[in-house]
RNA sequence: GGCCCGUUGGUCAAGCGGUUAAGACACGGCCCUUUCACGGCUGUAACAUGGGUUCGAUUCCCGUACGGGUCACCA
């Protein structure tokens, strides 16, 4: 039974690493029909934002990540958020403690702080590594404020097996007799990580590649405790691009980089997670680039996950986010659009036609508003726009004639949609002895004021109606 | 700085001793076309570097360079 988590902090949103972490151990898990718990870590008091968690699991919520065991789905290996587990953590640091694997360090802050001082890259210097047990006890019984630190074998190497990076070495003398629990009572994440892991049956730890270095003294207590290590799978790291060409951890310099960003800048959920599954994992299928979940869930492997850093790339996040809103169903692109589209418009106006139009021609959806101006008002040009050399069309006279001889066509126009309008039109060509393309040319600017237009003339026409299209092609003949 | 990890076109990437070194995005060209877009076809562009090992290295080993990560009472 294969067992993950996603463990984020509720440290206020979604960074889209993060995101991808979550995905990759939802993945982990369901490939094997396993189980995916969420888990929240919130034992820094002092970064914990109020909300947060909620923003977690609405992401978890939209991109379809359900998870089998959490704060609000319940489980058998609760609670799920660890500040309401913090005498568990407690209890097994006393327990390391008696097993020799830890100890208790009564050293105050400003003695921590002048060994930094005066030695910048140096650790803790393991004062209260030997000290007997009758000096705890009576610091114990005096009340003094205590850590309890991880005790670190001095000599020797430790080795583990990562998924993807392989087998991965540190000399002990690089560990640091890090802190497990805080002098505020609080396990630090080195500790109750592992604590919950085993205690919630976690048999793969999926997480980022900063772990990489820190995991052996994880794996040390697993080993003291005589539990047995999970399979580690570190995933590289997203990285993102700097303007003058180098890359750095992805944040928000680089753009919109929380999945709430990237939502209200108009970019699909399913778009978001089809690209990040595939920034870092490559499907053995290394043609195809197009997966729903359920589809990722049959296909993914980790041995597909790569070890180097990856640079998220916003075009091709874009080119994703545009295919996904191409293959929109009408009735969930006009859903999108209403939260999207935040002007009024024309009570005239078809707006499913227009909706139409633009599904095809956009990236993402907070173009919308952009792309549709011109429908609602028509923009200020100049009569030059006319001019086009491909159609040939170097006179403005040439202009006022179509534009003259069209007008009567569409005014006795019983129906207005893009087949009648087509048809009606159509003979204009051979009539004034111009290529089609030239009639509609004059047309498309007339009644849009822009050179290029989501949609030919006749479907513009078919927008805006036909009082508007007569009033532009009127404005058009007055400026020429 | 110590330690750990990585390095295939601008980006994501396949490759796992012998290949004309895939594919995708971006970029250029052509076609389609009532403009734009979509779509189709096509082009430019890569194995960081020096040593080994081998009949043969992009692939294996070592060094170098570069990049990243990590050395908290943060996770």
């Amino acid at each position: 039974m294969t067992v993950t988590r996603f463990a984020p902090s509720p440290t206020g949103y979604m960074h889209i690493g993060n995101l991808r972490t979550a995905l990759y151990a939802y993945l982990v898990a369901k490939h094997d029909n396993g189980t995916f718990i969420l888990r929240i870590e919130d034992t820094d008091r002092e970064r914990f934002v109020e909300g947060a968690t909620d923003i977690i699991k609405d992401t978890l919520r939209i991109t379809g990540l359900r998870y089998d065991e959490g704060p609000d789905v319940g489980g058998e290996h609760g609670p799920y958020v660890q500040s309401e587990r913090k005498a568990i953590y407690m209890e097994y640091a006393k327990r390391l403690v008696d097993l020799g694997a830890a100890y208790y360090c009564f050293c105050s802050k400003e003695r921590l702080e002048k060994l930094h001082e005066e030695d910048a890259v140096g650790g803790y210097d393991r004062h209260c590594r030997n000290l007997s047990p009758g000096q705890v006890q009576k610091n114990l019984d005096a009340g003094l404020p205590f850590v309890i630190r991880q005790k670190a074998p001095l000599t020797g190497v430790t080795t583990y097996t990562d998924s993807v990076f392989g087998e991965i070495s540190m000399n002990n003398e690089e560990l640091q007799d890090q802190i497990l629990i805080k002098a505020d009572g609080y396990p630090t994440y080195n500790f109750c990580h592992v604590i919950d892991d085993y205690l919630m049956g976690v048999t793969h730890v999926v997480r980022g590649s900063e772990y990489l270095t820190s995991t052996p003294k994880y794996v040390l207590l697993y080993d003291a405790f005589g539990w047995e290590r999970p399979t580690y799978v570190h995933l590289p790291l997203m990285m993102g691009k700097n303007e003058d060409g180098t890359v750095s951890k992805l944040s928000k310099r680089h753009g919109a980089v929380s999945f709430q960003d990237l939502l209200s800048d108009g970019y699909l959920p399913e778009a978001i997670l089809n690209y990040i599954a595939l920034l870092g994992w490559c499907p053995k299928d290394s043609t195809r680039e197009f997966f729903t979940l359920d589809e990722l869930k049959e296909v993914f492997t980790i041995d597909g996950v790569s070890k180097s850093p990856a640079v998220f790339d916003y075009d091709k996040l874009l080119w994703f986010n545009g295919e996904y809103i191409h293959a929109l169903s009408d009735e969930r692109f006009l859903a999108y659009a209403d939260t999207f589209m935040k002007e009024a418009y024309p009570e005239t106006l078809n707006k499913d036609k227009m909706l139409a139009l633009l599904k095809t021609r956009i990236a993402k959806l907070s173009e919308l508003d952009d792309r549709a101006a011109f429908f609602r008002e028509l923009p200020a040009y100049d009569k030059e726009l006319f001019l086009n050399k491909k159609n040939k069309i170097t006179e403005y006279d040439t202009v006022r004639t179509v534009l003259t001889q069209a007008r009567p066509i569409l005014s006795e126009l019983t129906a207005f949609d893009n087949d009648t309008l087509f048809a009606a039109l159509s003979p204009l060509g051979e009539a004034l002895g111009m290529k089609l393309g030239a009639i509609m040319w004059c047309l498309r600017i007339a009644v849009s004021g822009l050179s290029a237009t989501p949609g030919g003339a006749t479907e513009i026409m078919e927008v805006i109606g036909r009082e508007q299209t007569l009033a532009r092609i009127d404005h058009a003949l007055s400026l020429l």
